[in-house]
DNA sequence: CCGCTTTTTTGACAAATGTCAAGTGTGCCC
DNA sequence: GGGCACACTTGACATTTGTCAAAAAAGCGG
């Protein structure tokens, strides 16, 4: 838990009764590799850190499993979409490694955003640079070919190639397992 | 401004006080097309909201400019990486026709933001449903040929093809203009 | 309304990528 | 440690897309 408070620390700092209140809504959570803590079809209605361990959210078409989003320590993770709309989730999100996470629901969430001014900073704050770092994400891909796509993956965040299967790494950058085969095999 | 209030009253619902305050920290602007309304390199300090118009965001890369957003009416716009991180803007942001727009300063904003509780989560709100649109596009452009994309687009946003020159919409897409035009007459 | 500029389309060709199938390498479980 | 399943690579071919250049169409300003 003490991670999870620098990370939000990082964010913006709570005084003690909001760390205090924050710290009694989170609940460990520990899951092994391959199970799914967020499956399609329902609705997601908790927020997770990401204390130790990686994730993939995916989602099926035409008969295909798609990865878009990894996780990995201190993130924060949901279905987002469904977590904000409470509609059913259209995502997945499966777990690569053995894991520990700690949640809490958005029941709970709620409440103490009502509670304090100071928690809601917190989150809108989070947020922002969610916000940011997706549209970064998205301009770093628009217009790319797979090398550059897997050459910035290299440059920007080595760890993923260290941690998930090729498989998915081509399906997050948009591209087939053989392309990425073959763009490696050019580099 | 009544437009502003009701695109607000969407996100959440503000008391008369924060109301006025919110009325009191924006200014209209009306500016004519093809003039930006944020230039690469200078920080963004302001928040816009777009009453009546159409704007494109876009970047320069390898000497060319890679569009790769659209604002219409009763979006909030500005260059959201410089303004969340006071760092100076890699984009720019012109008008493709003549608009109105209302803009806040985020020195302002911040002031709100330590006021009012109601305000802190107005904007919370807003993050919320603009990351999981900025999501919704990602996801919706992922490993999706040109004709899928454009037609996509024709599906979801068919305004953006009436209001937007193809060499915009190309570039949005993140195809040449050529293979926008083959596409165009294939449909 | 005309001339000029900009936008869009078209042609030809090259490059990149996807698909399908098969082969190789790696990891896991018994 | 071995066998099997899974992950990854390779080959061949088809399709899509980009690039460059040129032509056609559309829009704007005087």
């Amino acid at each position: 838990m003490q991670q999870l408070f620098e990370q939000i620390g990082n964010y913006h700092r709570l005084s003690p009764e909001a760390a205090e209140a924050v710290s009694l809504g989170f609940e460990r959570i520990t899951l092994p590799k391959n199970e799914c803590l967020v499956t399609e079809g329902k609705v997601c209605r908790h927020l997770y850190f990401l204390e130790k361990g990686a994730l993939r959210g995916y989602y099926q078409e035409d008969g295909k499993e798609i990865t878009h989003w990894f996780g990995f320590e201190n993130d924060f993770v949901t279905s987002f979409h469904s977590f904000i709309t409470g509609q059913p989730s259209v995502e997945n999100i499966q777990l690569l490694e053995g894991s520990i996470l700690w949640g809490i629901a958005k029941e709970r969430l709620n409440e103490l955003l009502n509670q304090y001014h100071e928690i809601e900073r917190l989150v809108r704050i989070a947020y922002e640079k969610y916000y940011i770092r997706l549209e970064e994400r998205f301009v770093n891909a628009h217009f790319k070919t797979a090398t550059d796509r897997y050459e910035d993956l290299l440059e920007h965040a080595p760890h993923i190639v260290e941690r998930v299967p090729l498989g998915y790494i081509a399906s997050y950058l948009g591209i087939s397992p053989e392309t990425l085969s073959r763009v490696r095999g050019r580099l």
